[in-house]
DNA sequence: AATGCGGGGGG
DNA sequence: CCCCCAGCATT
């Protein structure tokens, strides 16, 4: 397939060197640096990242600030990015870190630790320490794909990473492993992008069996999970300047410790009560649901619950303290600014 | 191997 | 409206 392992990578790097995007975590590599990087760039793109990353290093600028800190004050600087169990897991890497003899220094080192997967143990160990292994994300799965022209229908995502693992430590360049890997990213997330790949510029194209088949569109082709319909309605009531939310409990399988809006069945009522008047709908997805979600008033004349257990009325002023999920977070301040 | 986990970018 | 994003843990 490919005539020179060497003039790929030479290629690949050449053009990294030349095209990379200026990124605090290039910019100012260190181990943490990259740690931090890596946990918030989990199915997040680094557009959404990049704030969150800055605000992150000035308050936790290292392990051990990290690892000192409450888990409260973590999840405040996590709040909106979603996927909360990947700050609960690096809040705890850090703690485990601190408490080391030594730094693990291989990727099967790194995976012992809590949040840490075949693709966060590459990542770290060839940017930050050198070692030659292959990351595969999503974008290295469409880049290969489209290298070898390979328009299996995989069944599920896993299964392309899996295929693909072997190729991209065959190409990778163990002289400058870190490089390579960021390499092969930027290129899946600036050129070589899902809908209209920009193949003149790409410095694969040569290599790239996709790109002369004339149809790299197309490629991969991954089969997704079908998605499921949700409805859910929800109360939205002030009373004396306090809003009544509900705390979702430690345990839960999602959003633990978050506050959100009570839905209408937990406060025992239907939509169809008379004393209930519809404020809005949204529609947003979370994982392969899509929620419908309904918010209503309720009559200024009923008083709905006392404060006890998982409701708590919330002082207007003191909002911002507490931890809301994104959508939440939007939800109230829209509809405050409505009233 | 399949599923759940948030939220947002961009076509 | 849709798919996808520098994935991981659990089952």
């Amino acid at each position: 397939m490919i005539d020179s392992y060497s003039d790929f990578r030479s290629a690949l790097l050449l053009w990294y060197d030349q095209n990379q995007r200026m990124l605090p975590w290039r910019t100012k590599p260190s181990l943490y640096n990259t740690v931090v990087s890596e946990f918030m760039l989990q199915q997040t793109q680094i557009k959404t990242a990049l704030p969150y990353f800055e605000r992150w290093l000035i308050r936790f600028p290292d392990f051990h600030s990290l690892a000192e800190a409450e888990t409260e004050s973590v999840l405040k600087y996590w709040e909106g990015l979603g996927y909360y169990n990947r700050a609960r897991n690096l809040h705890k890497l850090a703690q485990c870190l601190v408490d080391a003899d030594a730094i693990p220094d291989t990727p099967d080192a790194w995976k012992a630790l809590p949040g840490i997967g075949d693709y966060t143990a590459a990542a770290i160990s060839s940017i930050a320490q050198n070692h030659p292994s292959a990351v595969v994300d999503g974008n290295v799965v469409r880049v290969l794909a489209r290298l070898t022209n390979d328009d299996t229908n995989f069944s599920s995502n896993a299964q392309a990473v899996k295929q693909f693992t072997v190729l991209a430590n065959q190409l990778l360049d163990s002289k400058r492993p870190g490089d390579a890997n960021q390499a092969m990213m930027e290129l899946g997330a600036t050129l070589c992008t899902k809908g209209q790949p920009q193949c003149q510029c790409c410095p694969l194209k040569t290599f790239c069996l996709g790109f002369q088949a004339g149809k790299p569109e197309g490629l991969p082709a991954i089969t997704r999970a079908k998605r499921t319909q949700v409805q859910e309605n929800r109360a939205f009531i002030i009373r004396e300047q306090r809003l009544l939310l509900y705390k979702i409990p430690s345990d839960a399988k999602r959003l633990k410790d978050h506050y959100e809006l009570p839905s209408l069945e937990a406060l025992g009522l239907t939509k169809d009560s008379k004393h209930l008047k519809k404020l809005t709908s949204k529609k947003r997805g979370i994982s392969n649901q899509v929620i419908t979600e309904t918010v209503y008033e309720l009559d200024t004349a009923l008083n709905p619950i006392e404060e006890k257990e998982p409701f708590y009325w919330i002082d207007l002023k003191s909002i911002d303290r507490i931890l809301l999920s994104g959508p939440h977070k939007r939800w109230i301040r829209d509809l405050l600014m409505l009233l």
